[in-house]
DNA sequence: TTCAATTATTACAAAATTGTAATAAAAAAG
DNA sequence: CTTTTTTATTACAATTTTGTAATAATTGAA
């Protein structure tokens, strides 16, 4: 379940936006004001975070930009004024979306889903296949069981998945792994590597249905 | 300079929107309806999409729908009716943003930059301090200058800036790096570990800058 | 089919990683 | 100031990674 903060210091409508998001399935936490607000978010961990831009005790914005220099937080501003200023002002300290007083509960849900979709398949992870890089753990799973892999492997299977369906030329390949860094390395170490890796990845490394030999040329990774 | 494509069948209406983001320095390419804009599309790259939802030879949203499906461009509709299913339907088909008209310019502008920010600045880049760590290539830099981590090591860096400025308590990293995976290991290797990225990211490990040690807790990445 | 070129596989040392134990240093408590 | 607790550092063996060489298998061309 996704959990919700919201920072309005209107008490009847926080209450009566509480009871929708409730309904449709969030779970909301809400805070009275900046110092209630801050303190919760600070506490424990919040998918989306619905703000009041003009709260009474302190400005929305500041919020804003405090929670987004801590981390990666969406934050979706709600203000009473369509005053356009206030769009450009929260825009600029980071928001992921605006919408003004009235605004009705599809419109809210609609808008509170669509800043969850961004931020959590913010291509974190890089998939082909049964196999799925979450790059942002630095995590590598085949059908959800981890498979480790050597720091190389790592960043040549980023290589491959972060360039699916296109192909790589050995030099391209050894130039990102190897020279780039200063080192030579001899001809046939990326052979080595890449059977290494079908080894790890590939159900059959004898048949490789996701590190295609491309004779002449080089090697791609396929999704089929 | 950044390029929008802008499908609109209004003819006076598109007129001034191009103008007025061109000065804000814009390249606008404006398509007159469906056909024209799908041809457009597939012929350039665009870094956005404006995309009346109303128009007259068909349905704004299977354009988006088919732009989508081709990549990732971020699409922001325009459209007249403030008609809530569409805002619904919108977001269905995968658009990032919604505008209703009549809409005020700088608003438009700032929902572009946004959808801009939002689409290039995935977060593929984690930042602490002079160190950087690329999510992206799986390569760990300091003063741009490359540091090279074990597998071990790029995780618990990764788990520190993706936490920037919280305390992660002994527990939770022990959980987060070894646990998890089914693995049990004594209790000072962690310590063991914090000296030996201090060693590689910190200007002077034995004064660390950037993975500090909350004692009695655990440590805390902190940028300043 | 035969041959040459390319890719795959295996095996092996040198180097690096990994976890642990022992010891030292630092901070808090008494 | 001493003691205790917590963290840092060092050193070490087992394991893994890394690059290379040697050999085998495969492919495409002649």
């Amino acid at each position: 379940m996704r959990s919700i903060l919201l920072i309005e210091d209107d008490n009847p409508l926080a209450k009566s936006i509480s009871e929708f998001l409730s309904g449709e399935g969030f779970k909301v936490t809400h805070a009275r004001g900046q110092t209630d607000g801050v303190k919760l978010f600070q506490a424990e961990k919040f998918d989306c975070v619905l703000l009041d831009i003009s709260l009474e005790d302190g400005n929305g914005l500041a919020i804003c930009a405090l929670i987004k220099s801590l981390g990666d937080t969406p934050v979706i501003f709600l203000t009473a004024s369509a005053d356009e200023t206030c769009t450009v002002a929260g825009f600029e300290v980071g928001a992921d979306d605006y919408i003004g007083k009235p605004f009705r509960p599809r419109e809210l849900v609609a808008r509170i889903k669509n800043a969850l979709r961004k931020h959590s398949g913010s291509q974190t992870t890089l998939k082909c296949a049964d196999v799925v890089i979450d790059t942002a753990r630095g995590v590598v799973t085949k059908n959800g069981e981890e498979v480790f892999l050597s720091a190389l492997e790592y960043r040549l299977l980023i290589l491959f998945f972060s360039n699916k369906g296109i192909l790589l030329t050995r030099e391209r390949i050894a130039d990102e792994l190897w020279t780039l860094s200063g080192e030579f390395v001899g001809d046939n170490t990326l052979n080595v590597y890449i059977k290494r890796l079908r080894d790890k990845i590939e159900d059959d490394a004898a048949e490789p249905k996701i590190l295609k030999t491309i004779r002449g040329m080089g090697y791609k990774a396929v999704d089929e």
